[in-house]
DNA sequence: ATAATAAGTTAGACTAACCTAACAAATTTT
DNA sequence: AAAATTTGTTAGGTTAGTCTAACTTATTAT
């Protein structure tokens, strides 16, 4: 059994070495960055998880994370999915609400907790930021979904997920008018800084390109 | 803000000093056997817990709970009997399942989270042990419960609380045939050892003193 | 290709929560 | 009231997870 500070880690490791693109890997100071821990608490975490065989490193290497890492990683993931789903739709928490308390609510152990708040919640597939909710034996459905920072001047396109989970972030959006599933146009874009207009529901707003790299969109 | 062994020392004294009729103080061996650890290391607890004013004691003395330490007691009492019923009505646990789970989820640190699963579940009063959720004030409605052990022979009463909540005398409570609010009849009681013989539901069966003493009714 | 910078590692220390073993105080039994 | 027992305390040690400071290796810029 993994602790608290276990799961942590791998999800971090997790996160940073899969679900960016053309990236299986993640380093000391990158982890650290994410976890608010120095690096030096990271090494000594990535000895322990090595040791037990959740992931792969040699000294000085990049890590990666082996099948069984992956699978417990999911695990938490799901956990995680599934309660920010609970959250909203049962809770009446808002978007930018749900993260932090997930956060503690993704270590409770209880196998059959999960599957009947699955159950409970109708087997959904994604969760309100329109991430894919892996099932139970850790397979994730991928929605081909890219960044709207890609998508070319004049196309539309649908807000499926968001990047940045930080309340800063999400209260962000929120203001510019982008909501889950909302159709957008882009309808130009700067060749200089990369910032764009867009049109959201009969609305104009200008975003900057890092913005628009944290957007996920089909 | 508490850590979660914290809390859930504040719980036991809670528990022993304060639920048990004519009773308001614990013993540092009493704590211990309740919380799995060993005696010295609940005395290091008693000292930081004195620290932060949460109970009050003296090298030998017995140890009681302060205001402070009352209400953040009866705050978590409050969020494990919400989760208990939760997962009882919303997620078809047993009787028998939920309490262990409820010792994980009452933990979590949210307001909001529990405010809006009180109101998700309308605002219950008694969790499925029957009993008394603590309102967001901290206040306990009291049912002046008794113990089916002082029940005298010939009458009926109505199962209301159990009192241990091992999964062991769970099991055996569902075994005889009793659940929440049933009523049963005390037909006899021996003098000799306090067994006694009950009918549930047309089915008589007999259970021990100690069995009796753990079952509240009114 | 070397110097500067960034990334990663090691050693040694701290805290919270636990332990064992020895001791001290309080209570109960004889 | 003295002895025996129970209850509570202290001292010193362990582990997980964190830190700082010093160091090493890798990467980037000139």
């Amino acid at each position: 059994m993994l602790t608290q500070t276990e799961e942590n880690y791998l999800k971090a490791i997790f996160h940073l070495s899969e679900e960016i693109p053309d990236k299986n890997d993640a380093g000391t100071n990158e982890l650290a960055l994410h976890l608010n821990v120095k690096p030096a608490t990271v090494n000594d975490m990535l000895k322990k998880l090595k040791e037990k065989k959740l992931i792969s490193y040699e000294k000085y290497g990049k890590i990666s994370m082996t099948g069984a890492g992956r699978l417990l990683a999911l695990e938490i993931v799901r956990k995680h999915r599934l309660w920010e789903t609970f959250l909203c739709e049962k809770l009446d928490f808002s978007w930018d609400e749900v993260h932090e308390v997930a956060e503690q609510l993704e270590h409770i152990q209880s196998p059959k907790l999960i599957e009947q708040l699955d159950r409970f919640l109708g087997h959904p597939q994604f969760d309100p930021h329109g991430d894919s909710i892996p099932n139970a034996k850790g397979e994730l459905i991928s929605m081909a979904k890219k960044l709207l920072a890609e998508v070319p001047e004049g196309k539309w396109c649908k807000v499926v997920a968001i990047r940045d989970d930080s309340a800063q972030f999400l209260q962000y959006v929120a203001k510019v008018g982008l909501k889950m599933n909302l159709k957008l146009k882009v309808v130009s874009r700067e060749g200089f800084d990369g910032s764009m207009e867009i049109l959201v529901e009969e609305k104009r707003a200008t975003v900057s390109q890092k913005f628009a790299e944290n957007i996920f969109v089909i």
